[in-house]
DNA sequence: CTGAAAGCGCTTACAG
DNA sequence: CTGAAAGCGCTTACAG
């Protein structure tokens, strides 16, 4: 490969002249200078050592991608759609913005930061300019905040850290949307399941808007009705056994999310019930799968693409210097509701 | 950032010793010195600057995941739960194996070597140990293989080229399989969908095992009854509609892949027709939604993530000077039998 | 308008 | 068993 010396002596001026031909700082520069220089560079298809670049100035133009992932499921985390959606999107940003992209996913570690050093090291080797960060709760990005000096957005963070620039969306107004549904559909007796039995994050935003339809129409909420699905299979297979036998308290299940909603849904297909007859379903987030699955699944709707694409504009945003006016970016949701609700009134 | 000199300055040994320890070229020293190495290492939290070692060296340990997206679809390249399964898989093991990822999707360019181009100047300019490429035709590879000196494994890739490293599946065996299955189960009509009216690639080899099938069974192949699936939703919708006019013709339809064989079942379904009564289906890959779709469709199944992972280790084989025994690893496919097919006879 | 030169943090062949 | 020193390819503050 052809180096910034060799195309300096080929064009009889020196390095520096070269360098800043190639960054555009030709203002001051004779223009027969500079086009000759440019040819060479076409002619002998220049291309940058980044390393040396990388190592001469303060900047990498790599974007480190994190994905933390707390699963133990079986599957790795880029089979999650939600996931994989979100991580197109924002090479693309990052691509068409002139940077590159460095994946990193987090896995399981004996040591409970050892997660977080791995991402902290990764960052640093590579002097990354930024990183746009998916799952991590709010003491983890505290944690990042706190060892890394470079900027940082996240993705779905709850942190009310000052610099905690974040992207998310209306988590609350989406539960509320869909309790509201059920209730305006007739039911009475909804269950909430999420990951966890006392909810974090976004499932604490979604289940706080489920709690305030509630409200609305009257209605008590009891923490006995709050169902925690297992991210393993065998385990999450066992909470459904369970959960069928309660199933007469019921007439709907608010699922956290499509993936959980769908598993459930066949789930309950296998032991003969009819959806939406038998049991009523609702998800979250849109995906693919809830539309393909019969019956179509009744979810809220959130455009992952544009969140993808907004972490990465607000990353580059803040690494260039210009303005960030918001810390934290709430993007909207909307009901859609498909046929996996039964109307009861 | 604590650098090698001000760890060897406090040791007060040299640089060189102070690499010497970092890369476990430890045999003929005193474990004294080592040991306080490792300690003050530790202590001060030394991290490598990837860009110094890029520069001075001639490995960068980052191995490139292209993946070349010739597709005007409306989704990007990772909502195809195929890719994104496989590029969870060669993350982990690029991770695991002490090797960092950098990821390039090409999209389609005005020049017809454009895409190419900017995968040649990015792994150049980061100065790749080698590169896993996914969606390349034969000729796209051998290009690539021209311009490139470094280690490139290809998935899915045809070419005949000798140094075209190459990690599939049986699709020949595959398309044999659906077919042989459609006709011992009555059907005698069966169309064949694909990207191309004359397929290539997988495709042809999946297309070949349909031809052998309908061989031993001495039964004539046409290429009217091939259809060619656009990849952009609308014509996509448009050849559905023809293809719904001549669906007397046929008893099954062979779809290529399980994403077309899904959105096809939709489509006819809101047509007002059954799968499997009105007309059989057949899918490729064994996707997620394979299953979870109703009907559950009939299959291949290829295993994606051993995929993922055999690529990047015979890569990094390659990339360590480890003898590589195989060119072109076959990895097995087996029929996965649902209800997305009827019984004839 | 252009150039000489130091410096970034590492590795490595060589000397002792 | 350990170290001095050159070199990798770039950038940049400064001089002219």
């Amino acid at each position: 490969m052809v180096t910034i010396k060799e195309i300096a002596d080929l064009a009889n001026v020196s390095t520096t002249t070269v360098s800043n031909v190639i960054h555009g700082k030709t203002e001051k520069m004779a223009p027969a200078t500079r086009d000759r220089i440019t040819k060479i560079l076409k002619e002998k298809n220049y291309v940058m050592n980044m390393g040396a670049r990388l190592i001469a100035c303060n900047n990498s133009r790599l974007i480190g991608v994190i994905i933390n992932n707390p699963s133990t499921e079986d599957k790795n985390a880029l089979q999650d759609p939600y996931v994989s959606e979100l991580f197109g999107a924002m090479e693309r940003q990052i691509r068409q913005k002139g940077y590159y992209m460095l994946t990193y996913i987090a896995e399981q570690e004996q040591s409970l930061t050892g997660h977080l050093d791995n991402i902290v090291k990764t960052a640093q080797s590579w002097k990354t300019d930024g990183l746009v960060i998916l799952g991590v709760d709010s003491q983890e990005s505290e944690f990042l905040l706190e060892a890394l000096d470079i900027p940082l957005v996240f993705i779905d963070n709850f942190s009310s850290h000052p610099h905690c620039l974040n992207v998310g969306i209306e988590d609350e107004e989406g539960g509320y949307l869909i309790t509201r549904h059920l209730l305006e559909n007739g039911h009475r007796k909804i269950c909430f399941l999420a990951d966890r039995k006392d909810p974090i994050d976004v499932d604490a935003a979604r289940l706080a808007g489920h709690k305030r339809a509630l409200r609305e129409y009257h209605l008590p909420f009891s923490t006995q009705d709050i169902f925690a699905i297992p991210r393993e299979r065998i385990s999450r297979q066992k909470t459904f056994e369970d959960l069928y036998k309660k199933l007469h308290r019921y007439t709907a299940l608010f699922f956290s999310s499509d993936y959980y909603a769908s598993d459930a849904m066949h789930f309950f297909q296998a032991k003969g019930l009819n959806i939406p007859e038998d049991i009523s379903i609702t998800g979250f987030d849109d995906n693919y799968f809830s539309q393909i699955v019969t019956p179509p699944i009744t979810t809220i709707h959130q455009d992952i693409t544009e969140k993808g694409r907004a972490a990465v504009e607000k990353l580059i945003a803040v690494i260039e210097g210009r303005p960030v006016t918001e810390t934290r970016t709430i993007l909207p949701v909307r009901l859609v509701p498909r046929s996996s609700v039964k109307k009861m009134i």
